[in-house]
DNA sequence: CTCCTAAACGAACGATCGTTAGGGTCTAAG
DNA sequence: CTTAGACCCTAACGATCGTTCGTTTAGGAG
C-alpha cells in the first residue's frame, strides 16, 4: 500500500472518529488532503473501503496486544497485563480505536459479519483468561466470571471516550485492576 | 406535547439506536411512521429537535433513577443500588438511553454545552458515592475513588451495547457490585 | 351546515452526497 | 527521448438530503 494510500487511511479514520462515518463526506476528507474529492478514487473503489480499512487496523492492534501477554504468568497478572495491552492500543491509536469500537457498525454486508467474529474472538479470549484463573485457583473459585469478564471489557471498550492520548495507560491499567483485584470494601486482608 | 408527537419522538429515539442521527433521514423517519416526510414539519422544527429531546429525556431517566436511592444507606449498598437503577434505564427505554450515550455528540451549538453539563452532573452524583463511601469508612480508607467510579460508569454506559431489553437488571447489578465489592481475587474474607 | 383545528399530502427548493470520466502534470526508470 | 505510473484536476452524473409551502382531508364543536 501505497504512502499516500496509508495517509488516506489515517487521515479518514481521524474524520470518522472526530465526526461519525455518516457525519464525514468524501469532501470533507479531500479538503483535509488538500485535494479535490475526485482525486480520492486514484486510491480507493469506495467511502466504504476506508472505514473498512480502519476497522482491520484496530482489530489487528488489539489481538496484537494480547498476543504480547505471556501465558505463562497467574491468570491475575494476565488480566493486569492484558488490561495495559488494551488501554495502550486505544491510546496510541485513538482514531483506529474508536472506529473499530463505535463506528464498525456501519460496515456493510460480509464486512460486518467479519468484524463481529473478529470481536467475538477478541472477547473469547479475554474471557479464557477469567476461566482459567477460575479453574485453576488463581482467581477465587466462585468467582462470575461471566460478570467479570464483561465489566471488564465494558471499562476498556469505554475507555476511548475518555483516555487522553499522553495518558500513563500502564499505571491506569494497573489501578484498574488493584480495584478489581480486592474490590472497593475492604475487608480483604492486604496482600 | 401531542400524543403523534410523542410518538414521533419515540419512533426517532429507535431509528437514531439503531442506525446513527446521520444514518437516519427525514424520509427513513417518514416511512416508519407511514407518512410523506414533509408532513412532520408540521410538529418539528428541524431534525436536530428530535435528537435534543431524545438526549433530554434520557437525561431526565438517568437522573430519576439516581434520584430513587435511598441516601440513608452504606455508601456501598447506595452504589448497588444505583447501578441497579442506571441498568434498568437502560433496559426499559434502550433507545433513548443509546442516543443518551452514543448520539449526543451530533447536538449542535448550545446544546452540546447542556448535554455536557448534564452528564457531568450525573458523573458527579456517582463520584459522591464512593468520596463518601472511603471518607467515612463504609469503603476501604485507601480506595481509589478516581478510578473505581470510572470503572463502573464505563461499565454503565457499555451496557447499552450487550444488554437485552428483558434482561433482569437487579440481578446483573448485584452480580457486577459483588465482583466490585470484594474482588476477583479471592483472598478476601467471605462476608 | 359551518367553522376550526390537527394532520397529512405532494411537489418543489437548493444543497450536498458518493461516484465516474477524461485529461493533465510530474518523476524516475528504460 | 520515451514510457510508465503515481497523483491530481475539473466537470458532471443521478441520487438523496433537510426543509418549505400551499393545498387537502377528516372529525368534532358550535
Amino acid at each position: 500500500m501505497s504512502a499516500r494510500r496509508t495517509e488516506l487511511t489515517r487521515e479518514a479514520a481521524r474524520l470518522f472518529a472526530e465526526r461519525g462515518y455518516h457525519g464525514t463526506s468524501i469532501g470533507d476528507l479531500a479538503k483535509a488532503l488538500g485535494v479535490q474529492k475526485g482525486s480520492l478514487y486514484a486510491h480507493i473503489e469506495s467511502k466504504q473501503d476506508l472505514l473498512y480499512e480502519a476497522v482491520r487496523e484496530g482489530a489487528e492492534a488489539f489481538h496484537a496486544g494480547l498476543d504480547a501477554v505471556r501465558d505463562d504468568l497467574p491468570a491475575g497478572e494476565r488480566i493486569r497485563l492484558a488490561l495495559r495491552a488494551h488501554l495502550r492500543v486505544v491510546a496510541e491509536q485513538l482514531d483506529v480505536a474508536t472506529v473499530f469500537v463505535r463506528e464498525w457498525r456501519y460496515l456493510e454486508g460480509d464486512r460486518a459479519a467479519e468484524f463481529l467474529a473478529e470481536r467475538r474472538r477478541y472477547e473469547e479470549r479475554f474471557r479464557a483468561l477469567f476461566r482459567d484463573g477460575r479453574e485453576r485457583g488463581d482467581l477465587r473459585t466462585d468467582l462470575d466470571d461471566q460478570a467479570a469478564v464483561l465489566l471488564v471489557l465494558s471499562a476498556a471498550n469505554w475507555a476511548y471516550t475518555w483516555l487522553p492520548a499522553d495518558a500513563d495507560t500502564d499505571e491506569l491499567a494497573d489501578r484498574f485492576y488493584a480495584i478489581l483485584a480486592d474490590g472497593i470494601r475492604g475487608y480483604a486482608t492486604p496482600r
